[in-house]
Parts: structure tokens; sequence; C-alpha cells
RNA sequence: GGUCCGGUGGCAGAGUGGUGAUGCAGCGGACUGCAAAUCCGCGUAUGUGGGUUCGAUUCCCGCCCGGACCUCCA
């Protein structure tokens, strides 16, 4: 079993990953904030982590997963002042949504998914024990962490912090010691969520519920956090300090690990640009499959460009995959190839994973029954490959149809009548069906 | 302006201090009634200028170009 190396964005250096507790390995990621469908751009760090905590299971005993369910924000706060629609109805059908979504993406769902709103007594406990040790600090309401008190603060952006704020584009509230402080917790209006704290009614600043949640179910230590790159700083820094500063001692996260971003036409996809692309309109140009295989194609911390030849090149990589597997059939085989694994424990190199892929693939078609299972069981760790390749080529409505016509074209053919048999297969083509004939008969397939 | 990341064939995309993976597309051939698929074969790439080295795409420096972050963001 080869080890595991992870690009800890930290150290800005691929290391050994080496479990603070080999029987359990606990794994945090940033989830979704629920206030609107998902972008195919909030879908890559959910199919990235998938794949790594496949690869953790895979490496290790335990595995703890936690991915949290940001519920309260200013932003659901806003879409229900536009829309009149009440913060839990929004939460809950934009949750399910997200659910269903990933569950298309191939997925699997953490151990654990905590929502922010059922932690803020965690929250509160944590911003009590850093006004206690003179890291936070009360002003008109706010509670705010005084970054002045942590020396480290900067670390993992690469920022110092006095450098940090000289381009900042932000107006300094007038109770804040340090233009660089943040907030732990902020009065609400009636109007707004809020909750009863030492401070009055007031609701959480964004940063504090991670470091809550994941000291609530992996501790004050744990092994990797992940999410978006663009969530290093601020959100990542503030958790770490935060994190850090309430308990002493601690390390926090011990591997960051960040994914790159996705681009459309070379541009970031971010909802304030308005240019992103819900999973939603992805599923509806294609199959859900090649969108997975399309954002494990590029190596994780890569930016990637969205684009519909690329979903189409990808689909046509799975329709290679899919033919191998379905020319020599194979048992269902759950031990994964070392050339796949070696690859996905190199800083989770899909590419390369899914090269070996492309190799198994070769062999099972030239007839190698072991290779096939093989190209199965590492088409798993990745998420990919698990349906059956008559599904894949042939699901759909009209089966019973397209069958019919087939039938009528054979028996075209068994008379040499290959005018109609060939007006039968322009017009199946026409439809976007595609006949192969073989020696075992004539198969078909969605182009 | 500050910090960071990256520039590999037509496209996508890995690895590597010493004959440059893999896929898609293209071309030629085999196979096929015709196709499709498959198989065989072919071609084309390391942004730029220096440095280190016997040798650099790989390490170092400058430059150019692109992107991210510094504000909500995956």
């Amino acid at each position: 079993m080869p080890d595991l190396r992870l690009h800890n964005s930290l150290t800005r250096q691929k290391e050994r990953f080496e479990p603070l507790d080999p029987a359990h390995v606990r794994l945090y990621v940033c989830g979704p904030t629920v206030y609107d469908l998902a972008h195919i751009g909030n879908a890559r760090p959910v199919v990235v982590f998938d794949v790594l905590s496949r690869l953790l299971r895979r490496l290790y005993p335990r595995v703890t997963y936690v991915r949290n369910v940001t519920d309260v924000d200013d932003k659901i706060n806003a879409r229900a002042q536009q829309s009149g629609e009440p913060i839990g109805a929004i939460t809950a059908r934009t949750l399910a949504d997200y659910h269903a979504d990933m569950a298309a993406l191939g997925a699997l769902p953490p151990d654990v998914e905590p929502r922010a709103t059922a932690h803020i007594a965690d929250m509160i406990a944590i911003i009590e024990r850093l006004i206690a040790s003179g890291h936070a600090y009360a002003a008109e309401g706010h509670v705010l962490f005084a970054v002045g008190s942590f020396p480290r603060y900067g670390a993992l952006s690469g920022r110092p912090p006095d450098e940090m704020l000289a381009g900042a584009r932000i107006e300094i509230a007038p109770y804040k010691r340090d233009a660089g402080d943040f907030v732990l917790w902020k009065p609400s209006s009636d109007d707004l969520p809020g909750w009863d704290s030492p401070w009055g009614r007031g609701r959480p600043g964004w940063h504090i519920e991670c470091s809550a949640m994941s000291w609530r179910y992996l501790g004050e230590s744990f092994d990797i956090h992940g999410g978006g790159a663009d969530l290093i700083f601020p959100h990542h820094e503030n958790e770490l300090a935060q994190s850090v500063c309430a308990f002493p001692g601690s390390g926090f996260a011990r591997v960051w690990v960040h994914n790159g971003m996705l681009l459309v036409n070379g541009e970031k996809m971010s909802k304030s640009l308005g240019n992103f692309l819900t999973v939603r309109d992805v599923l509806a140009r294609g199959p859900a499959e090649a969108a997975r295989l399309l954002l494990l194609r590029t190596h994780y911390r890569a930016s990637l460009d969205f684009s519909d030849f690329a979903f189409a090149e990808a689909r046509r990589e799975l329709d290679r995959f899919y033919r191998a597997l379905e020319r020599r059939p194979a048992p269902p085989a759950d031990t994964v190839p070392e050339s796949v694994l070696e690859a996905l424990c190199d800083d989770l190199n899909t590419p390369l994973a899914i090269a070996r892929l492309h190799e198994l693939a070769d062999a099972a078609l030239a007839g190698d029954a072991p290779a096939s299972a093989a190209l199965r069981a590492g088409g798993g760790m990745l998420g990919i490959l698990q349906q059956d390749p008559s599904a894949w080529f042939r699901g759909g409505p009209d089966a019973a149809a397209i069958e019919a016509r087939i039938a009528e074209r054979q028996a075209a053919r068994r008379a040499r009548d290959f005018v109609h048999a060939d007006a039968v297969r322009q017009a199946l083509e026409q439809e976007g069906i595609v006949l192969e004939d073989g020696p075992a008969g004539t198969t078909w397939r969605r182009a």
C-alpha cells in the first residue's frame, strides 16, 4: 500500500500524510450556504473530497468526514426578504436540492452534516473562551476577534497582517481595535434571525461555525481541513486563528487541502459575476457521470475551464471505458489496482489515475477479464464506472421501439435489401442512435 | 499596489535533471455489404532571455502572458 502524500496549503509543500490517530482519520470540509442552487463550481470540492474520503477509507480503518451546512447567513436573510419566502423554507428546499445534485454527481454523503443553527451554543462557548483569554472583545453589541493577539495570524494565507490591510477595500468599522479584527458575533434586529447570548440577541459571524462544528465532531485537533482555494482568506485564516486561540496547544487542522477554481471562458465562475452554471444546467446537457469525470480530469489544485467541448470529451472517454466493461464483463471486484491507488496517493493525482484506467481498458478490450474487473474497481475509487454498460449506452426511453426498428433492418439485411437497411440506419442516426453490427448481432447506443 | 499559482503537441492533461504519459481530434491501413467499434501505424509540444550542470521541460534569476486572493465566494 503506497504512502499517501498531500499538498498542505499551510506549508505549501507535498507532505507524507500521517494521521494523528491512524485508527481514526478525521476530515472536515466547508459545505454550502443554502440559499440558492449549487453551481458546478460548488460541486468541484464535493467531488474532489468525495474521492479523498473514498481513498482514506481504503487506507485507514475508520474515517469521519464532516461537511457543514451554513443555514444562517446574510445572503439567506437577503433572499428571504427579497422573495418573501420564510428562511426555514429556503434553507430546507435548497439543502434538499443540494443533496439531490451531489448524489447525481456520485458523491457519497459525509458521515456528519451539521447545521450551523444547531450549534449556536457551541459557537457561544468558543467565543466566551476567546474573550476570557483576551483574544476577543465585545464592542457595541458585536464581539470581535483581536488579530493582534495571535502572532501567527496570516500564516495560512501567507499575508503579514499589516500588509494585508494596506490594499483592503473594506470600510473599517469604528469599534474595531485593529482593522483586521473580524466579527465573531453581531447583533440582530427583530426581523432577523437571532439567538440570546451574553452579548444580547444576535447571530454568529461567518467563520465561527466551522470552528464550533469541527470541534464538536472532530475534536480540538484533527487531520485534514478542505475547501475551495478562495476560502483560504479570510475564512480559513480566521477559523484557524479562532480555534487555535480557543484551544491553546491544539493544532487545529494538520493538513489544509484546497481545490482550485472552476473557470468559464477563462473567468472564475461566481455568483457575483453571474456567469455560473448550476449543476442542474449541466445535468440537463449530458450524463452526470461525464460531469464527474470532467471534474476529475484536471488535478484538483489546478484551475479548470469548464466547457461543453470538455464535457463531450469526458463522455466519449466514458464510452471507451464502458465499451471495455461490456466487451469483457467482469464480476464485481473490490481489489483496486495498485497503479490507480498509487496515482491517487500522490496528492490525489486523478488525471494520472484516469490514464491508468485507460491502460486497463486497453487490456480488457484485448480480452483480459481481470483487467476489466480492475477497471471497474479502479473506477469505483473515482466514483465512476459503477453502472451497467447497457444502461450507460442504451438507458432512457424508447428502447423497445428502437429494438423493433433494428429487427426490421436485420430482416432487410438478411434479404440483402441494403437500401432499406441503410435507410433504417440513417434514420436512427438522425435520432442519435448508432448501430454496431458484430459477429453476435447488432447492438446500439446513444451517441 | 501586495500575496500566491500557473504557462507542455490542434484541444484536454500528467510525469520527469538524460530517448516527452494518457485521452479526444486528425491522417493511413486492417476489419465491415455500408457503417460503428476495435486493432495496427503516423504526425505535431515543454512562453521567453539568462544561469547552474556533462546534460534542463524539470533547479535558480529576470521578462512576457494568464489566473486566483486581498470584498460575498467552492
